[in-house]
DNA sequence: TTTTGTGCAAACGCTTTGCATTAAT
DNA sequence: ATTAATGCAAAGCGTTTGCACAAAA
């Protein structure tokens, strides 16, 4: 594996930002920088990065895919307003033995997506910008 | 609303198995009883019966929407390799209570996915038809 | 008879891929 | 020099939509 240029910003820039950015808004980011990136190679070294195991890819139901700097495992609470994502804490192990206890599943990950409004939006002071 | 043949089907289907279709699943069974059935019909239909709250869309990460005819809230577990989805129960009281008091927004629903292999998957006894 | 619902096919949005070219090693 | 990585454009795939027609009410 090779440490293109490319791949070194989009890294940096998952690192940097806790904002859970989309495929193409990295894109956008670092076509300021970076100004041959084409979205097809942050596509690929998403996925890249993702099999190593260094960046976490969100599954989220705002249609489009999430991904997130932060390995360590936490839930998500989206705004269905603005699309802001924010981390929260995952449940206790009491119920994470009671599913596994109920399933008879070898347990490999968990995808935990909170929705709901968040203050600005509530209060109409921020834009429209996700679904 | 107009109960049509389409819809009465299609609302049937979810309420009658746990299965958790795909659009085009629902699609492909239908298809033999009413043999005029389109998939987008079958959409329009599922779009409508989400807005009623008669059914339920489940964002899981298989890439394809999925459907439940059990409104009342429970989690998924979902295996990787034939993309089985059953229900679990929810996490307790105590760490939603946390989640809210940390987060300042309005709750508006939970998606929970857990991401495993099936038992009869894991004794490769069983075909792959999901990812 | 009036609308709502439908089938069809085309459009859509995000993601993936084939291929010739570029650039790390 | 070798081969992984890239840009571009086209293809893919699930979902949505415009429109003329069909069928509930």
């Amino acid at each position: 594996m090779r440490m293109t240029e490319a791949r070194k910003l989009i890294l940096e820039e998952l690192r940097r930002s806790s904002k859970h950015p989309t495929a193409d808004e990295i894109f956008l980011k670092l076509r300021t920088e970076l100004p041959s990136l084409s979205l097809a190679t942050v596509y690929r070294n998403l996925e890249l990065l993702e099999r190593l195991g260094v960046v976490k890819r969100l599954e989220l139901s705002s249609g489009r895919r999430h991904y997130d700097g932060n390995v360590l495992d936490h839930a998500h609470m989206r705004c269905i307003e603005c699309g802001e994502v924010v981390d929260m804490p995952l449940p206790g192990r009491g119920w994470l033995r009671k599913v596994l206890s109920l399933s008879d599943y070898d347990l490999i990950g968990i995808n935990i997506e909170l929705v709901g409004i968040c203050k600005r939006c509530a209060s109409g002071k921020k834009a429209r910008k996700g679904r």
